[in-house]
DNA sequence: GAGCACTGC
């Protein structure tokens, strides 16, 4: 452990505090283990920053923002939640003399809700602001707008990395940039003479050479997912195998990802950190709310698996995602091979679709990557490309995630804060997102009546904003409080709040396996939310079973993730609920049709129709994609094979093949109304008659008949072809 | 009939 003394900040002090005095906002360039997260609080803390209002640091990890806390409890002899304390998510380990006070950067925005001036503070450091992640963005942007108005009592501090610290000194009026170096031994950085045509392959050669012609350390691979990292382990153990003994030392190859369960990534990786293991003991206990009954099983397994000691004389060869690359660190690592890709969700505003591509790394990326080579001592950085490909198309920074997602909720957010001064429109952000992006969230909005059509936020999305839901959700609860199906909709919200952690763990033995959980319930076919509300109705009946999570095939960490969201949503919805909260065990048996108009209506945006003569079915809303259900969708069709006319559906998701991931059926009757509505969009006046104006209007309205006009597709007649099928339509409206 | 980078309220 570093003791303060060594640390590279200590040096700085004077400097920082006297730059922090005479000026509202200050950006610190802290590399990698410069001591910036735990020590930037203590300095002001001593220099009486904190004697009227609290320091607050936000970080983007919980695990961090635990970590770091614990850290500066310690070093500052004071027993943790007292005078250093820390909020995430379901917990607050703060009290009244909480002086420095560690948040996730999401924490601290639900914060500014309550109180957009966040008086409570007398400090903000913005940490880790390089990530660039969604909170922290709109947090600068809202720093930005603090530090004017509270210019007398409020000091604003950013870190960041190398590459971007005058930007974001432009953004803040060209405030000054402080920049502490860090501690990493030096690295040596390795490229390739050209492109590999595999960077599979070329990982397995050069990570052999390092075995066989390098001294001993661990061997860090970075790769882009499961499926390569698990190739790429088979092909490493065979090659370790086949070389002879005797020749170099043993290897054991290790795969890392987040999928695997948080146990086995540390038993694996902390040889001799303690810490590290506390802290993930501390994250499962946290994430059990606080129950213990299950804290001593937990415990169990880690020590066993924890205190194992590694074989002697044993180079290790991680193969990992970039979850190696900030939020797990792996002690003893030397060499560092980087295939220079990452995996990237990304949004499409126009068609509404998520996929997950495999994009090149950014310079800041590369080198943080580079970075986990020196930590213990001198290493090495093979990159598997050019070094003319880093300079020339290597982005600086990553593509900030507010560019990436959609941001239906994060302008909701911002509405509801309310903030006179402030156009969402014209919003400052660092990287403003495409003014696509804005429309297509405010589009969202109003179709599900958080906005009114002038781009207003009206009660109902006032009330959802304080929810910690995505928009479709929050207004989907909205509904059930009038429908009388709260329970309900509070399991299907919490459910799919966990949903990736939530399905069956697909290991490579249970692939084969046809129907792994017969014995889940099934829906009654008429979707997955109502799956999903099953499911966990079960669960409840078994007084919250592990056991039966485990025999089910279903996630315990994600299981028990639901129940405390579920938790806290209904907390939240207390105050406005009109009836209970929760059913009496085993009560619920009904048709759901109450809970299914309540989707519909929180999923106005997300509707698809099935198309007339197969199951593919056309978005609505957007430009009508022809999108699938879901394969593992427990969707049931009817005698004749037909699926529903109408679903709604959680997520679109290009792989590359668009699939609705999460549907519902719902009538056609409770869709009409969201067909009219779309038709009096007017994305113009939705931006406060301020955006740029677009044809997006035409195209936004669902081009309902054309479903029907495509079985006599053929000659271009289309004027009359859709007045007609625009008259069956309406027929067959009136029918049901 | 198919495929899952990583976070977070």
């Amino acid at each position: 452990m570093d003791s303060m003394a060594t640390l590279p900040i200590v040096q700085y002090e004077e400097k920082i505090i006297e730059t922090v005095e005479r000026n509202p906002v200050v950006v610190v360039i802290g590399e990698t283990g410069s001591g910036k997260s735990t020590q930037l609080s203590q300095m002001l803390y001593r220099r009486g920053y904190a004697d009227s209002a609290r320091i607050a640091i936000t970080q983007p990890r919980r695990v961090a923002a635990v970590t770091v806390a614990r850290r500066v409890a310690q070093e500052l002899g004071v027993q943790l939640g007292e005078e250093v304390g820390y909020a995430i998510r379901f917990e607050d380990r703060t009290s009244h003399r909480t002086r420095i006070k560690y948040l996730t950067d999401g924490v601290l925005l639900r914060e500014s809700l309550v109180n957009p001036e966040l008086n409570e503070y007398s400090v903000i450091i913005l940490d880790e602001a390089h990530e660039r992640s969604l909170n922290t963005d709109i947090l600068m942007g809202l720093m930005k707008r603090l530090a004017k108005i509270r210019t007398s009592n409020l000091k604003v501090l950013i870190t960041s990395a190398t590459l971007d610290g005058d930007k974001v000194s432009n953004f803040f009026r060209d405030c000054p940039v402080l920049t502490i170096p860090g501690k990493l031994y030096p690295v040596e950085i390795l490229y390739s003479k050209e492109r590999p045509s595999s960077y599979l392959e070329s990982s397995l050669k050069t990570a052999i050479d390092i075995h066989v012609r390098e001294p001993e350390g661990d061997v860090l691979i970075f790769m882009t997912g499961q499926d390569d990292i698990e190739k790429l382990v088979s092909k490493l153990e065979d090659k370790v195998r086949s070389l002879e003994e005797g020749s170099c030392m043993d290897a054991i190859i290790l795969p890392l990802h987040g999928s695997l369960p948080p146990e086995l990534q540390a038993s694996k990786l902390c040889s001799d950190s303690i810490f590290l293991i506390e802290n993930c003991a501390y994250h499962w206990l946290e994430l059990f709310s606080a129950s213990c009954k299950y804290y001593n099983f937990y415990m169990n397994q880690y020590k066993v698996r924890v205190f194992s000691p590694p074989p002697p004389s044993c180079r290790r060869i991680i193969v990992a995602t970039n979850i190696a690359e900030t939020s797990l660190t792996v002690d003893g690592v030397v060499y560092v091979i980087d295939s220079g890709y990452v995996k990237q969700r990304q949004y499409n505003p126009s068609t509404g679709m998520y996929s997950l591509d495999i994009v090149q790394i950014s310079k800041v990326q590369a080198n943080q990557r580079a970075g986990r080579a020196g930590r213990t001592r001198p290493g090495k950085c093979y990159r598997l490309y050019p070094s003319q490909v880093y300079n020339d198309e290597f982005l600086d920074v990553t593509v900030p995630e507010i560019q990436r997602s959609s941001l239906a909720g994060s302008v909701l957010y911002l509405k509801s804060l309310d903030l006179p001064d402030i156009d969402i429109l014209k919003f400052d952000f660092l990287d403003p997102p495409s003014s696509e992006s804005l429309q297509d969230a405010l589009k969202q909005l109003y179709l599900i009546d958080a906005i009114d059509e002038n781009g207003a936020i009206t009660s109902i999305g006032q009330k959802m904003a304080e929810l910690p839901l995505e928009p479709s959700l929050s207004r989907t609860l909205m509904e059930a409080n009038d429908y009388g199906c709260i329970p309900e909709a509070l399991t299907v919200a919490a459910m799919l709040s966990a949903e990736t952690t939530l399905l069956p763990g697909r290991s490579k033995t249970e692939k084969k396996r046809k129907h792994p959980e017969p014995n889940l319930p099934d829906g009654f076919g008429l979707g997955d939310h109502i799956q999903l509300l099953q499911i966990f109705e079960c669960w409840d009946q078994t007084d919250y079973d592990i056991g039966w999570c485990k025999d089910n095939g279903l996630q315990v960490r994600g299981m028990l993730f639901v129940r405390d969201v579920r938790k806290q949503l209904s907390q939240i919805m207390q105050k406005i609920a009109k009836g209970p909260l929760d059913r009496r065990r085993g009560e619920s048996r009904q048709d759901y049709r109450n809970l299914r108009k309540a989707l519909c209506v929180g999923y106005a945006n997300q509707l698809a129709e099935r198309k007339m003569h197969h199951n593919g079915y056309r978005t609505l809303g957007f430009q009508g994609q022809v999108v699938q259900v879901h394969p593992s969708s427990v969707l049931k069709a009817d005698d004749l094979g037909k699926f529903p006319d109408y679903v709604v559906y959680h997520e679109l998701i290009a792989t590359p093949r668009p699939y609705m991931r999460n549907v519902c059926s719902v009538e056609m009757r409770w869709v009409v109304p969201v067909i009219n509505k779309l038709k009096t969009l007017d994305v113009y006046k939705l931006s406060g008659g301020t955006g740029p104006v677009e044809e997006e209007n035409e195209r936004n309205i669902p081009d309902l008949p054309k479903k029907n006009v495509e079985v006599t597709a053929g000659v271009d007649d289309s004027e009359s072809r859709i007045q007609a099928a625009r008259e069956r339509f309406l027929a067959r409206k009136g029918k049901k």
